[in-house]
DNA sequence: ACCTGAACACCGTTCAAGT
DNA sequence: ACCTGAACACCGTTCAAGT
């Protein structure tokens, strides 16, 4: 903003939000990026110091627009709230759960992830290291679903391979019938770790 | 083996696995591949249709040489065992959780690896639905802390950031104690997942 | 402070042609 | 049946130089 035409980093990112959700993280290049913003290619590392970061900027955003989670007195439920937005999070961008993956496996970025979770989770649990580790064991089940999810919806939007549901005249029926059975599988999985960890801590009361 | 010189599938695929564990999936090309068998890297796709396929190919083999799991009477355990058996055939090669993670996302292969997860829990769940999503939740719990874990190991190798415990002149010691950490958590976050299905199981009972 | 221009060292994939 | 040669359309990144 200092200048007309002069990009801020927040302008990059946000860009590539754009791209990402439009085109796909496979075809989220450098090169393209530059593109679309009407500039050479090295001038993006003026403003981010490679991709890796750059995708990592682009996870924390896709995170930091997760709804707050409120506490609704039952942990359990704040718990699953949180883990509710974060997907929902997750799904609000193409390959999102892909991109925060990759980021968090490198140790990048998206640690908001896991507060999140931990919000509900903390409250009721003493015992830190233990939090810790049921709040990831969350976040790892919430990622791999919906990457799982994204992957397959991008499948059948190419008619790669046959749709779960198909040869039924009522289309948006059984559309809406697959979206509630992951609902359903979400927060069945979800609810297996949290009705583990109650089993958990009653056991060591 | 038609004639000498003359490559099969199985070669190219035994390589790539073989150059995967030496030098990471980043720098696992097709090219690179082709160099190391002294071949055109447009001879490959004779034996293959794509990377892709490779890849997929190449997850097939790592989860292909997990251990068999024998029935330990107590399904809990043998589901465990099973956890533990995909979770170590990870561990055997570097980025082995990665490379799994994104062909099973694309839905290509490694299918094996939810069948030796399921072995456990469906002699003991009627469901065959809810054994499924389990023994997803279980899959994708195992791949994210791998996938965690071989980050980590890897950026500690690197000297990217500072290993977990370090200037300890006990370094055996230290390595072991974060193992045997990593075990721990494995089997607790598995162990949360077992025991909230049984407090379901009893549920519905 | 922000960007261009040019280069370096790579990619995956296709396809006619060879043996 | 298995592979070469050559090409196509790309990559991420660096770095001197411009304004």
């Amino acid at each position: 903003m200092s200048k007309p035409g002069a990009y801020t980093r927040a302008d990059v990112v946000d860009t590539a939000l754009r791209l990402l959700d439009q085109y796909g993280l496979a075809d989220l290049s450098m090169r393209r990026l530059a593109a679309e913003l009407e500039v050479q290619p090295s001038a993006l590392y003026w403003h981010v110091p490679n991709k890796q970061t750059l995708l990592a900027l682009v996870s924390d955003q896709i995170i930091g627009r997760a709804a707050p989670v409120d506490d609704l007195g039952d942990w359990k439920a704040t718990t699953l709230a949180g883990a509710t937005a974060i997907r929902n999070a997750l799904m609000a961008f193409r390959d999102g759960a892909e991109v925060v993956s990759s980021t968090l496996a490198l140790g990048l970025g998206a640690d908001g992830a896991l507060a999140r979770i931990r919000g509900g989770i903390d409250q009721y649990c003493p015992d830190a290291e233990i939090a810790r580790v049921s709040a990831e064991s969350i976040l790892f089940l919430v990622l791999g679903q919906v990457w799982h999810e994204q992957q397959r919806m991008q499948a059948d939007s190419l008619g790669v391979v046959a749709p779960a549901v198909e040869a039924n005249p009522e289309d948006a029926q059984a559309a809406s019938r697959v979206l509630q059975e992951q609902i359903d599988s979400f927060e069945f999985g979800v609810g297996l770790i949290l009705a583990g960890l109650e089993t958990r801590m009653a056991a060591v009361r």
